[in-house]
This record gives structure tokens, sequence and C-alpha cells, in this order.
DNA sequence: TAGTTTTGTGAGGAATTGGTGACACTCCCG
DNA sequence: CGGGAGTGTCACCAATTCCTCACAAAACTA
């Protein structure tokens, strides 16, 4: 697995160990954040797309455990990896059962704490990719206007049935597996393609083109997969609700 | 989050510390396996249903690393958390590279042990819930009057959805991180437009204003993002609470 | 292996965006 | 209350981004 297109974000007041952390992870990592308050920490790990959190318990503001807490109260399920100078074993049972995945204690090895990290980003690939290869051979998805039924490959629209290539099949799949979600031509790549896969994001743009070629009623005017300028494309399943 | 309906599986040759987990964990959880060879144990893993896997490092026969090796080249997920004698930082390391979950050091406390067999269940269930209800989005930023969800760029004002550039976007998530805090232009071009970017500061009046014009009530009395004169601007959540 | 389908790449044209300038307006301060 | 700096508004046009189509490369099939 490699580190390079994720997203971590560090919460911690303490400069030196952010230094440190910066560091050793900056070269691996895809973008890193830092935010030295519980307040700021929040906000950053709300309204950015993270895949990782590593949060001092010890913050000026709101304390770590809130932040986590907060998180875990509003759904959302990024990793969490909890920090602290505190030894007492009642402060790392504390910390678990909160909701943080994992807990570590300064002084801590840089070289364990980089191997917890890239254990909980490579579970969370796991568990996602697992989710998809479970779709892939599941019972058919069945979104308004569209049909899809990953065993037979077979995809219907408004009642007639497409053929697809493989890549547009699977194009198809990965954005009905994440209906409304906004994907970046980059991530496309990854997610259907594969990692590390060289190759142009225009790509992309060519297998949309045949894909709504294919699959929407007017395809000058997109309406099941619609482009986000400046970011990417999206999935808008229509629902099937006829507008005579 | 209760244990009772969850299976886990411990291979462990050591009898004492067997009884241990046994005596702890027998009444809090749903079936509890116990294998005391690597052999046997991977055989157990590859055929029964568990949440979870505490696997010893040394074992009689197929070495935990090799237990846990083959399980992830087969594909399977389930979490692992491996149990040693050795303190070697290097072991440690070795055991989360090989695609371990966790990693505890004996004698380990037993209820930081269960602390953390808890957190992974527990972050199981988190991840397949999330799975389920996934189509809705993850979760919105909800700042009063205003609801901004990162990962499908949909932004809601008072209700209504508003269509914003992805520009526009960048700069009201950037505001939405930090809420109440004043930004000078030269900021906002390093932060939203991005570092080194050249331009001039009154293209970011061009952009307030924008913005303005799309989220704001009275886009001439703006009360979301505030001018603070001779400095910058100032996002304000506001409630939601209506005045009649 | 030859033919056929699928996939990737390239170039030109179309569309949206958003930077810029001009000017009106507002706020601060003397 | 008047001057000036700072800010709001608007429209234009260049730059960016995207679409389309055609062709080349690759993979599959018979």
């Amino acid at each position: 697995m490699s580190l390079s297109d994720k997203n971590i974000l560090v919460i911690e007041d303490d400069p030196g160990i952010a230094d440190l952390l910066r560091l050793h992870l900056e070269s691996e990592v895809g973008q890193l954040g830092f935010e030295s308050n519980g307040t700021d920490g929040l906000a950053a790990a709300q309204t950015g797309v993270w895949d990782l959190l590593l949060l001092d318990l010890r913050l000026p503001g709101i304390s770590g455990l809130d932040v986590c807490r907060t998180l875990r109260a509003e759904g959302h399920t990024l990793p969490v990896l909890m920090m602290t100078a505190k030894t007492g074993e009642l402060d790392r049972v504390l910390g678990l059962e909160i909701g943080a995945d994992d807990y570590i204690t300064k002084p801590f090895s840089v070289i364990e704490l980089l191997a917890r990290v890239r254990a909980h980003l490579r579970r969370a690939d796991l568990v996602s990719s697992a989710a998809e290869r479970s779709v892939e051979g599941g019972p058919a998805i069945n979104l308004g206007e569209v049909e899809i039924d990953p065993r037979t490959r077979v995809v219907r629209v408004r009642g007639e049935s497409v053929d697809l290539t493989a890549r547009e099949f699977d194009l198809l799949l990965h954005f009905a597996a994440h209906p409304q979600q906004v994907f970046r031509r980059s991530q496309l790549l990854d997610d259907v393609w594969g990692y590390g896969h060289e190759g142009y994001e225009h790509t992309v743009n060519a297998h949309i083109n045949r894909l709504r070629a294919k699959i929407e009623k007017n395809p000058r005017k997109p309406e099941l997969i619609s482009t986000v300028w400046g970011v990417g494309y999206r999935f808008t399943p229509q629902s099937t609700v006829e507008v005579v």
C-alpha cells in the first residue's frame, strides 16, 4: 500500500512533537494538516476529507477526548489514533472507550507510530475494497432509472438493457456504490483503474463520455453523471417517476 | 455496543494466558474459540465466522506472523490483535506491517486488552453501519443556517440547496473551518488559492461578493460573511432560530 | 494469426469560470 | 461634514476546463 494519496490530520500542541511528525510523515503522505488546539482541530477534522487523525489528548481549548467524542457523535468514521504523555492505564482505556481506535503513549517510537498509522490506513483500504467486492457479487442495485446486476453485469436503464464494456461497467458500478459523492479524476483512476495506474486524467473524460452516450437520455445534457466544474464527476440517481 | 453477539477466536499456546482470557471474555462475548497451535488456529480462522482474532506471536506449528500473513493473503479482513512476550520494537513493527491491526505486549493489562478488543469491534460496527446509510452522504458540517457536505460538495442554506462554483465552495469551506476568525485578503489568497498564488487582493472581494449573493438572505446586509474594516472578512454562523 | 472489440491518446472547438478594471458607494477620521 | 482610503458591484474577456470525435494501441476472440 502506498500512503502517497492519504490525507492525515495532526492535532497536537507541542511544537516539538508536531515537527517530529511532520518530518517523518511529510514525504510519505499526500496531504498533511496540522492544528495546535482542540477548537481549530475539530473544525479541520469536520471540514476536511481526512483518512486518519493523530490526536493529542491534552490540548488547549477542547480536549482530545471531546474532539473524538464529538466526531463520533456526528457520525464520522475516520480512524483516530490518540497520543498522550499520560501513562495511566485508565487514560488509555478511557480514550479507547470514547471512540478512539488506537492509543500510543509519549515518548513513543516514531517507527512504531508509523507502523500503527500504516496499519490503520491499510485496514481502511482493506475494508473499503472488501465492501466494493461484496457489491460486485451482491444483489442487483436499483437506483431509480438505473438497475445494475453485479452478478451478470447486466445494466438496464429506463427498462432498456444496455451493453457496457468492462471499464464502463466498473465505472458505473463505482458511481452507483457512492451516489452523490464527487470524485476527482485522479480518484477514479485509483479506484476504478487501480492503484498506481499510469495514465492521463483525460482518459477518464473519454470513458465518462462513452458511458453517458449509453445511459443518458440526452448525452448533451447529462443528468445521471454530472460534471462538477473544476473538481470531477458526480452520479445522481434519478427517480423513475414519469413527468408527463 | 454489546459484545454479546460477537465471536472471538483466541490462538494462544500458554494455558495460563488462555485461561485468563477465557475468564474475562467468556461472560461478555458470544462465541469464544480457542486453539493452541498455529496449524489448527489457522484452520479455525479460515473456516469459522469470527469478528476478531487474538493471536499469539510465538506458536507451535505455524507462527503467528505466518497465520496473519496467510489470512491477509487470502483476503480475510477480520481484525487481528497480536500478543507477544517479546518487547522489541522491531517485533511490534513487523507484526503491524504483516497485516495485524494492533499489537500488545505481555504482560498486558487485561483491562487495556479488553478496551482494545472493544475498540476494534466497535470500529467494525461503525464501518458497516456507515456503509448502510452512505446513500444519504457522509456527515455534514452543520453551522446553523449553513450546511456543508465536503464529500458531495453540496451546500444548503436555510434548507435550500445552492450551487457554488469550485472556488466559491472552497472559500466557504475554509470559512466554515474557522468560524469567527478574521482573515486578511492575503491570507485567503494563500489558503484558498494556494500558497504563492500571484494575484490581486481585489480578486478576493469579487468572490466574497459572489458568495454573498448566493448564501446571504440580504446580500446588501451580509450576516454570514461580514466585513472587518481595514482587515478582511469573518464568517459568523447564524443560529437557525426563526425570528417571526 | 487475423479480425474485432475495447481502451487509451490527441487535437480542436465549446463552454464556464473567475480574474480584472472601472466606477459607485461606504465607512472612518479629522 | 468633507476627504480619502477601503469596499461593493458589475460586466467583460482571457484562461482554464471540459466535450467531442477520430485515430492508434492493446486486448480479446475465433
